[in-house]
DNA sequence: GCACCAGCTAGTCCAGACTC
DNA sequence: GAGTCTGGACTAGCTGGTGC
């Protein structure tokens, strides 16, 4: 249990009917206390578990077995049978209970916290420090009567108010879309929700070459060899795909991870900046690419190391940790000659590293990695846009700006996505310029196709719950519209058709096949649009991804307009589709690609004012307007009056991704 | 009618675990 | 490297109860 605002502490207890466990008081180890599965079984199930369930045995009776419950925390260890906790138990003996994930309810102990938490809410004296806080607890442990536990071992609140969970799902029916066809360079491949560049490793258009290779390591390597043999790899890997490098520049830079934002962003840049002052002066031209070897994985480092490149120098760069080095490293078949490597393609990438690494450093250097071999649905002339917002969160100015994040193609089939970004009031879930942003989403559509705008709008708005549709639809639509009569030059009424479907993932919605005695996940492709969806909302669920652990969740997709008139089956045919275009990846993706492309930029976003969110720079800002954030120097752009905030260098590029 | 509080819901971010 | 799922912590906003 965690009792959040005052002083965080942990315990272990267990209950059963005429059975309470003591209390164990515990500490996690993990990153910022977080318990891990090592916590887990060394402080619980080691020392503890057996006793209890003894204990409890001995309360039962002969005859009857303890049934052991553990809820769907990941440091339990119930994703496989593998991990240290699962083959204790299993060496142990010990079987659990099933019980359902998001399903507090359906577990006794959860209201044993409530209760204790109110208990300590309603105290006159709040403990103030650790201590106190856990002779607290074990003080309310203690007065937790055993007739209460029993009572709701019996009979839980549902069925007192005469609801019962029945024994069977709901059954839906649903239908299965197919697979769309995917092609690297000539070659059209009839795809599954995962596949691989083994047998079409051309990209359908080779961006640059790469030229002066800079590599930069941040922080201090005790093993050189494995990072040239990395970029060995590498390099050999890219020739493959006719992506050959030039100059060969590796310098490295100390870290200054331990201090305040501010003067660890400060170092970077001037570190970076001498860096790409050398190579110019040695090479005469500007590096193409930085490619960054991290010593450490460190979200600071790396929000620096983009704010630098992004902002600063609006060079396109690809950061690897030393983690993923190494896993490189370590799976990469003995380098042959190219033509060994042709004749014997199944030794071909078969580390995905190197393959992811090829995937984005193609469409970094301004190529298209793929497109779907057929027809995508989409009707022609399509913009395709994505759009999202996050927030500042913990920690921040209460006043701190939410970043507002849109991504458009120039073509409705090729999965190339520029974007526009704003900072915008606090905490606004509403897009405020979005207008803005889409007069330059249009006009970028414009400058790609010799002048002519496009007939429709397919529009994904992600990240917005049942409560704001009717924001989206009153608020953000109109906005668009208007973006798009403003750039027809007022004409009314506006030709370009709009299609604004808001994604969403975080529901609580699963589908299982029917029938099945083991729970799995169904085939990528489903889509359900019947029995569990609103009456009067045109709606449909939709699994596009196989997920390889857990339950899989469903995309929810919901039509706020449908000017451009696509057929329930059409849109969800399109939407499908849509997901294979990512180009990150070789995999269906579980949102549409141009929703998970506006989730990726405002992740970017995030980068750039990550001082602020941690705390550094509040002296200065703090509830200023949305101006000073804008215009200061080691966030957002670098104070020179720009609206989205990466040099302009990356204004047709794919560079958050 | 107003202020305050607690409880609840729904949202976000994050860490951890896992697979390809 | 990419992707996924899950639970925990935290927050905002709404609602209903209580006291003045």
């Amino acid at each position: 249990m965690h009792r959040g605002g005052t002083i965080p502490v942990h315990f272990f207890g267990a209950v059963g009917y005429g059975y309470k466990s003591p209390l164990i008081n515990i500490h996690g180890t993990g990153k910022s206390g977080a318990f891990t599965q090592t916590d887990y079984l060394a402080q619980v199930l080691k020392p503890y578990i057996q006793d209890f369930l003894a204990a409890f045995a001995a309360v039962l009776g002969p005859g009857k077995t303890p049934q052991f419950m553990e809820d769907g925390n990941s440091a339990h260890g119930h994703k496989t049978t593998s991990n240290i906790c699962a083959t204790w138990r299993t060496s142990m003996g010990i079987t659990l209970f099933p019980h359902p994930a998001v399903s507090p309810d359906m577990n006794p102990i959860e209201k044993c916290w409530r209760r204790i938490k109110q208990a300590l809410h309603r105290r006159l004296r709040q403990p103030t420090t650790e201590v106190q806080m856990v002779v607290a607890v074990l003080e309310e442990w203690d007065k937790i009567p055993q007739e209460w536990i029993n009572g709701l071992i019996e009979q839980q609140d549902f069925w007192a108010f005469g609801l019962k969970v029945a024994n069977d799902f709901l059954a839906v029916k649903g239908k299965t879309l197919r697979y769309p066809d995917v092609r690297y360079g000539s070659q059209t491949q009839n795809t599954d929700p995962s596949w691989n560049l083994k047998s079409h490793p051309k990209f359908l258009t080779k961006g640059g070459d790469w030229q002066n290779l800079v590599v930069v390591e941040v922080g201090s390597f005790t093993e050189h060899g494995l990072i040239r043999t990395f970029l060995a790899h590498l390099v050999s890997e890219l020739a493959f795909y006719e992506i050959p490098i030039s100059g060969d520049f590796k310098l490295r830079v100390d870290p200054l991870v331990d201090r305040d934002s501010v003067v660890r962003r400060a170092h970077y840049s001037v570190a970076f900046q001498e860096i790409f002052d050398d190579v110019l002066r040695q090479a005469h031209t500007n590096p193409v690419m930085f490619l960054f070897i991290l010593a450490d994985k460190d979200a600071t480092v790396y929000a620096d190391i983009k704010w630098w490149a992004d902002c600063i120098r609006g060079v396109p760069s690809i950061c690897v940790t030393s983690t993923a080095v190494q896993k490189a490293v370590g799976k990469r078949p003995k380098p042959t000659d190219r033509d060994l490597r042709l004749a014997n393609n199944k030794n071909i990438l078969d580390c995905k590293v190197y393959g992811n690494l090829a995937l984005k450093i193609n469409f970094k250097l301004g190529g298209v990695n793929h497109r779907l071999a057929g027809t995508s649905g989409v009707k022609l002339n399509t913009m395709l846009v994505g759009a999202d917002v996050t927030h500042s969160g913990k920690g921040a100015d209460p006043g701190c700006p939410s970043l507002a994040g849109v991504v458009s193609s120039c073509s409705s089939s090729i999965g190339k996505f520029v974007a526009s970004a704003r900072l915008q009031s606090n905490n606004t879930e509403y897009i405020e310029d979005l207008e803005g942003m889409m007069l330059e989403r249009l006009q970028w559509y414009q400058s790609k196709n010799e002048n002519k705008l496009p007939d429709h709008i397919l529009f994904y708005r992600d990240g917005v719950s049942e409560s704001q549709y009717g924001m989206v639809r009153d608020e953000e639509l109109p906005q668009i519209q208007e973006a798009c009569r403003k750039i027809q030059a007022g004409r009314t009424p506006r030709s370009i058709q709009i299609t604004l479907l808001v994604v969403g993932k975080r529901h609580h919605t699963r589908f299982f096949p029917k029938g099945r005695e083991s729970p799995e996940n169904l085939k990528a492709g489903l889509c359900v649009e019947t029995e569990v969806m609103p009456l009067h909302q045109f709606s449909f669920y939709l699994q596009s991804h196989q997920s390889a652990l857990g339950t899989a969740r469903s995309g929810h997709y919901v039509v706020i307009e449908n000017e451009s008139r696509y057929t329930a089956t059409l849109l969800q045919e399109t939407t499908n589709n849509l997901c294979y275009i990512g180009s990150r990846a070789t995999a269906a993706l579980s949102i549409c690609t141009p929703a998970r492309y506006a989730d990726i930029l405002c992740d970017r976003l995030r980068c750039y004012m990550r001082p602020v969110f941690e705390g550094e720079l509040l002296n200065f800002l703090k509830n200023n307007p949305i101006a000073d954030y804008r215009d200061k120097n080691l966030i957002w752009g670098t104070g020179n009056g720009r609206v989205s905030p990466w040099h302009p260098n990356l204004n047709d590029r794919s560079f958050y991704l």
